[in-house]
DNA sequence: CTGGGGAAGGGGCCC
DNA sequence: GGGGCCCCTTCCCCA
């Protein structure tokens, strides 16, 4: 089990810089395997909500292994950042059979990516990495340490705190460790058993009660390195912004911050915010939201580089369309009516999070199962807002929404939707002079059951509607419907595109 | 005012 | 019987 001294520093466990991270130079695959290394290094100490970075070192593939020139040893997987949640994780860190760490590729990363590592669910509980519960996930884009407060906007940054920088955590978890029947105070020792009872955080409470002392990691070898490596492979393209632009370096999801311009002449590095996540995707500028344009697949918000023009994360999203302009249009309609959800603030939605591809599956499918598959008394969790579902269906759908999966495609129109009930919505449009709904009194033709009710009271109040009437019509128009539906679910199973 | 999308709840079917 | 899924409907928000 894990001791203190792998916590408390050494030579072996440096604390990488914060303002260090690690690029892909080239593609990497997904599987590819780096390590093993010491278990005592540290992963997620500088886990933050809002990383920042001011310089890179450049990894490639080559040979069927990933590697740094300059780098035999592989030193460079301490500057990887720590991924913030699940989603813009790419890379993971594990133990292997002879229980040394190793990291894993979990998805394929592309030129130009930015590495973020977190554990993997076994590491995790050996390091003792706290699992969030409900009592944390206080609404979306809300964890709070129950110890001592304090809030973050993301999963990790919340563990990181919780396991590395928390004294209140500590307290509490000592306190709760004292008046337990764990303590063996004859032996005035921690038992073993039971101990996944007490604390919540089941794995947390299996840790020694001794905070690791962060700032006693001394970066040695690793900076000296750094320095060696800064030069060699920072990016060389890294211009300064002009005042309320924020420029893409290299398409790489890395853009200055407007708050901090680099000064071209400085020769220390200034901060730039990383973005590789968040974003909501952003359509296209040469088209709007109306249903019945085309959706031009080359110009999907998947396919599209977009460049993010955000100076905060995550209340504003400004997205940078490829003429530099900022779509805000398209992130007004990622609204939510969910209770307790700020229906002004878009969800949260990793942009460029690599979309798997049907061999992978769904974002879904990349989250612990442990995440998604339990069921509690009261249905199933939303780890991302905290909302509960009585089907694990509709978690699965709910979920898309906080990755922005839509893997069912409109043929007509090629939209993109995560909810075949949207879908189908939709693609009613399409059939023009189909819809079952018209006004008795003007003739006019609606697609929704919800527009003609709309539209008869707004236009014509003074007749004398009765529901009933209405409700007949909508039989009529139900059972229409019914068949229209019964073709279009033949349709519709042509339309979808898993 | 109208049209459209996002999100969610519930009924029902199939395996 | 339960899970997964499809589908309809409704509510809400926005342009």
């Amino acid at each position: 089990m894990n001791t203190d001294s792998e916590h408390s520093g050494s030579p072996m466990s440096p604390t990488p810089p914060a303002h260090v991270g690690v690029v892909a130079l080239t593609d990497i695959p997904t599987q590819a395997i780096v390590g093993p290394y010491p278990r005592t290094i540290p992963i997620g100490l500088n886990t933050c909500d809002k990383p920042s970075i001011s310089c890179v070192l450049e990894i490639k593939w080559k040979d069927g292994r990933v590697m740094m020139d300059g780098d035999p040893t592989n030193q460079w997987m301490v500057y990887i950042q720590p991924a913030r949640d699940r989603h813009e994780q790419n890379v993971e860190a594990y133990m292997d059979e002879k229980h040394e760490l190793c990291l894993r590729f979990i998805r394929s990363v592309k030129t130009s990516e930015q590495l973020l590592v977190w554990y993997n669910d076994e590491l995790a509980r050996y390091k003792g990495i706290p699992i969030l519960k409900p009592q944390n996930i206080r609404g979306n884009q809300e964890y709070t340490c129950t110890a001592c407060e304090k809030t973050f906007q993301f999963p990790n940054s919340l563990k990181a705190h919780i396991r590395f920088r928390c004294l209140k955590s500590r307290e509490d978890q000592q306190e709760k460790l004292i008046t337990s029947s764990a303590f063996d105070k004859k032996r005035n020792m921690w038992g073993r058993s039971g101990l996944n009872d007490i604390h919540p955080y089941s794995a947390f409470s299996q840790l020694s009660s001794v905070r690791p002392d962060v700032s006693s990691y001394k970066p040695t070898t690793f900076i000296n390195k750094l320095d060696k490596v800064e030069r060699i492979s920072r990016l060389p393209h890294m211009t300064h912004t002009t005042s309320d632009q924020a420029i893409n370096l290299s398409k790489r999801d890395v853009v200055f911050s407007t708050a901090s311009p680099i000064n071209p002449a400085s020769t220390v590095s200034q901060p730039i915010q990383i973005f590789n996540h968040i974003h909501t995707p952003a359509f296209p500028i040469a088209m709007d939201n109306t249903a019945l344009r085309l959706y031009h697949p080359f110009l999907s918000p998947y396919n599209a580089p977009t460049r993010m023009c955000c100076n905060q994360i995550p209340s504003v999203h400004h997205v940078i369309d490829n003429r530099d302009h900022c779509i805000s249009s398209y992130e007004r309609s990622f609204t939510s009516s969910s209770p307790g959800v700020n229906r002004h603030s878009p969800p949260h939605m990793p942009c460029n999070f690599p979309l798997p591809s049907d061999k992978q599956g769904e974002p879904l499918d990349l989250l612990p199962k442990s995440l998604y598959t339990s069921k509690s008394r009261r249905g199933h969790l939303c780890i991302y807002c905290g909302k509960l579902y009585s089907r694990k269906y509709g978690l699965k759908i709910h979920l898309r929404t906080h990755t922005g999966y839509k893997p069912l495609k409109c043929k007509v129109c090629l939209r993109p939707f995560g909810d075949p009930s949207n879908l189908n919505k939709h693609v009613r449009l399409h059939a023009e002079g189909d819809t079952p709904y018209k006004c008795q009194f003007c003739g006019k033709v609606l697609v929704r059951r919800r527009d003609l009710e709309r539209h008869i009271k707004s236009r014509h109040p003074d007749q004398t509607v009765v529901k009933s009437e209405i409700e007949a019509d909508s039989s009529t128009v139900d059972s229409s419907l019914e068949e229209a539906d019964s073709d279009s679910a033949e349709t519709d199973n042509e339309l979808i595109v898993a």
